[in-house]
DNA sequence: TCATTTCATTGGGGAACCCAACGACTTTTC
DNA sequence: GAAAAGTCGTTGGGTTCCCCAATGAAATGA
């Protein structure tokens, strides 16, 4: 029964940390995005698509865990900017098949050199060897191997 | 240069798997409280206020990373609750020294046994071994040892 | 004395997350 | 082939977390 330091109750939680180092995460890929003016769900989504192009916005949005709603906010940004499009879908008219233009492509590209960037920082305490093991363990947590 | 399989990009990043993991352990401990009837955030400040009282505001906050608005509401809560109180500082009369009540004492003990609990599901599908050593790591990441 | 700082408080706001309901359309079932 | 049930994209609402700017009161240092 050692004197624990103060505030130790909360900073020991696993959930605590979590949120905290989620947050720094982030915060540095959201700085890192916002070079290429867009924000977290524009990557995920312009990722995702180039991924499952065509693709309709349900599949897509079940894929990244992203509500219809949000997505369709989204959407109408990175088309407005021309980054994707849609196009009705002939053989089921309810769906919009989403694809990627070549801008899309190119921006998408960017985006990820400077994702992995922020990534690099976020895990410079980290050895490669400690990356590799603590990704693992994230994954487990994470729920999403399911 | 292996096919990566579909979304592996975003899935792979780790600033995406601590966000989904982090989201995971909020709504794990978020529902565990709710049966106390309190939202995160007042378990953590009722923890701080236990850790550091007689705290001032100011100090309180920065302890746990909490905007001095948001700690404004918190507390307001908490004393309508009687689970904690303000007293002028007679030392410094700008301050306020917030202090636990024996209710928020026992509140306070009540909910860490809820948040004990739903951090072991959070990390149930890790070995105790394993637990140790990604607290280890989050704990380098997450930027709080400073 | 007066400039600076800190205090608690109020104001506003962005971003991530989630739920309910709608019209249009599809498939299923009788 | 018509009604039932389900899915699609969309619009509406909402909560929680996180941060910044400004205020009046009070302490501090020159």
């Amino acid at each position: 029964m050692a004197a624990e330091p103060p505030l130790a109750a909360i900073r020991s939680l696993p959930s605590w940390l979590l949120g905290r180092a989620a947050a720094r995460g982030r915060a540095l890929v959201a700085e890192a995005l916002a070079a290429e003016g867009l924000k977290m769900w524009h990557h995920v989504v312009l990722s995702a698509v180039r991924d499952l192009a065509p693709v309709a916005q349900a599949d897509l949005g079940r894929g990244i865990g992203l509500d219809p709603k949000d997505l369709v906010g989204i959407l109408n940004d990175l088309q407005s900017a021309g980054l994707v499009v849609r196009a009705p879908d002939p053989r089921d008219r309810r769906k919009n098949a989403v694809s990627l233009t070549p801008d899309g492509g190119r921006l998408l590209d960017r985006c990820e050199k400077a994702a992995h960037q922020a990534n690099d920082t976020l895990l410079a305490p980290l050895s490669a060897d400690e990356r590799d093991r603590f990704m693992d363990l994230l994954i487990r947590i994470s729920g999403t191997e399911g």
